[in-house]
DNA sequence: GGAGTTCGTGACCGATTGGTCAAGAAGTGA
DNA sequence: TCACTTCTTGACCAATCGGTCACGAACTCC
């Protein structure tokens, strides 16, 4: 039914997906707080008027922001976990992915929901769905995965344990955001995944 | 050498320990962004000029409330740590202090050293370093009581241990904020600790 | 070619931000 | 008593905050 093309009035001249793309990049890196209009503006390269037009105030922005997180980077994780290869390889790559490469500069972003799960779920309920909404498919589908490594194990247990992985993932993102040094992110990895292949 | 009391010029009416604390629980629950002086002036009953004269500016204030934190707090789980009771009861005891007893509204704090990683940490080099010796002294005391359990083992087994246990705790405290319903940390907490009971 | 509608733009808004400072109050030592 | 030092207080500061709005440009429909 609905026509992409012509609408009525003057039509934009910016995509609002690669806007909202750059808003997350904005608001994954510096936080709600730490990102000022400004920020936002100088990012996308807009004006003030277009982006309250087009996306309403500061925290529909981050809300639209994390939801654009969520779809891009959770559900890559979470398919990743339900990808090709061994269980326990999959898991590992899933742990390696919260190390970030290392002390570099760029992306000490971390991952965007862990930020918005500090200073935003406590104080923001919509923000606290989406993260919650992440936390449950991220669990199921570790679940999934511990429950292929442990064939006849209980139902309960492999939830457990995902449950586990779910917080060493955190651990290790707090970690990294530290600056902590890579050899106790492998170490703290590595115990995490002998808990799995330890048969 | 130095007297306590009797300075030259008018004597400060307000004890800047208690002052300090006060500002640490500001920090603490708001973290450095979300605070603002007005937070700081109206939590401590001062005024502006007296506390910019007394502890610096706002960075400094934050500074000193980490410093206060560290010691009061992180030394407390690290004594605790070395306290009494089984090892494992003890390293029990500290996870369980990160639930941080379960979604009610006060108490959201979390953890200020874990709060300050994520938010600080990337842009705070001072901060970064107070939080990297939080870290190393929890590693150690974390890596004694394992040693403790694990009689004969590996030094550095015990250490990776120990790293493995530290980023489930920060990854518990990170659960804890955005919400999530205990029995996932309770699960968390339990398949943790029983790496380490499962001989 | 209007009429109607949407978008881009820059000026503008009040509120709040972190921070300073002069003046007076309250103490010391001589 | 007076000089000196320190603390308190409230007024004051420029800058920035998130947000609005009028106006002209750009488009569709008739």
């Amino acid at each position: 039914m609905r026509e992409q093309t012509a609408t009525m009035g003057r039509p934009r001249e910016f995509d609002p997906d690669t806007a909202l793309a750059t808003i997350m990049e904005v608001f994954w890196t510096k936080g709600f707080e730490g990102a000022s209009m400004r920020d936002l503006v100088d990012a996308t390269g807009l004006k003030k008027g277009s982006l309250y037009a087009a996306f309403g105030d500061k925290r529909a922005m981050y809300h639209k922001a994390l939801a654009l997180y969520d779809s891009l980077w959770i559900d890559g994780a979470v398919s990743g976990l339900r990808g090709r290869g061994t269980a326990l390889a999959r898991i590992d790559a899933f742990l390696q992915a919260a190390l970030g490469g290392g002390p570099e500069l760029a992306d000490r972003r971390g991952c965007f929901i862990c930020n918005a799960s500090m200073d935003q779920a406590p104080v923001d309920p919509d923000a606290a769905r989406t993260i919650r909404s992440s936390f449950d498919r991220m669990e199921a589908a570790l679940a999934d995965a511990v429950g292929e490594l442990r064939a006849g194990a209980a139902k309960d247990a492999a939830l457990q344990e995902a449950r586990h992985l779910m917080s060493v993932y955190f651990g290790l993102r707090v970690l990294a955001k530290a600056g902590a040094d890579s050899a106790v992110m492998d170490d703290a990895k590595r115990a995490a995944l002998a808990t799995l292949a330890g048969r």
